[in-house]
DNA sequence: ACAGTATATACTATAGCTAGTATATATTTG
DNA sequence: CAAATATATACTAGCTATAGTATATACTGT
């Protein structure tokens, strides 16, 4: 993959801000959205694009599309990803932020499928 | 700077190698031009963009314009061009070359100014 | 087979970028 | 002041990217 290709890819705040959460690790579409909150077309048509280039690959679960980076991930990325969320600007605070709603959301997420009441949960971050 | 925006100027691979070029020393348009082998306009162009954007900035010295990265640098800039010159791929080898190219030309135009016979310079290397 | 959920694609309008040609400006030199 | 050199700008045409709306596809549970 060209640098330049990967510079074009960042060089949307957007797409960098699913790079930077997938770098954490695989994601399904649904929840992309629910932490960036963009229109499911965006979302979709972002990906998708990725994807084409050789930076991400998706996989089925049920009705979820999973999608994860490439595997290596790609030098470049992870270089700049290192950079971004050491350095003090609005995106990259932008990118902080997205992680700590990821986390969040896979707590909900799996005290969801362990059926655990959601009170006892946020009292004693039990899941 | 925003992060994107100085992502979209380094995914254009002219404006990158002429960000490496000036992050080695400043250097006139003539001498970029003559490294890249672009058209005048072009060069131009690129450069008032990036002068625009606060990359870069330019005085005059006769009829020349030299240009130079705004100091300080900006920390994604460096970090990035450490990484393209390490890195081994198409685009990161033009990078080597330019700068190789950069230091002839540094040689050839101090030996004019020097007038240092063109034929010593060769053998010797005086200049 | 049907309804619901999740995701992708087709199509369109529009905005932004790039290259090229021609022309203008600034400076030096004779 | 005229000619030469170096650089910048205006204008145009073509291309690429993006957003939005509508529609299609894939899967699950009933």
């Amino acid at each position: 993959m060209e640098a330049s290709e990967i510079y074009k890819c960042i060089a949307d705040p957007q797409r960098l801000r699913i790079i930077n959460l997938l770098e954490a690790g695989p994601l399904c579409v649904c929840h992309m959205q629910e932490i960036l909150e963009v229109p499911q077309v965006k979302m979709s048509k972002q990906l998708s694009s990725m994807k084409q280039l050789g930076l991400l690959e998706a996989h089925r679960e049920g009705t979820w599309m999973i999608y994860k980076l490439v595997d290596p991930v790609e030098g470049l990325i992870t270089a700049n990803l290192c950079y971004l969320r050491e350095a003090a600007c609005a995106e990259c605070n932008q990118l902080q932020r997205d992680l700590t709603k990821r986390e969040k959301l896979i707590l909900k997420v799996t005290r969801i499928e362990n059926d655990c009441p959601q009170e006892v949960c946020e009292q004693i971050a039990c899941c």
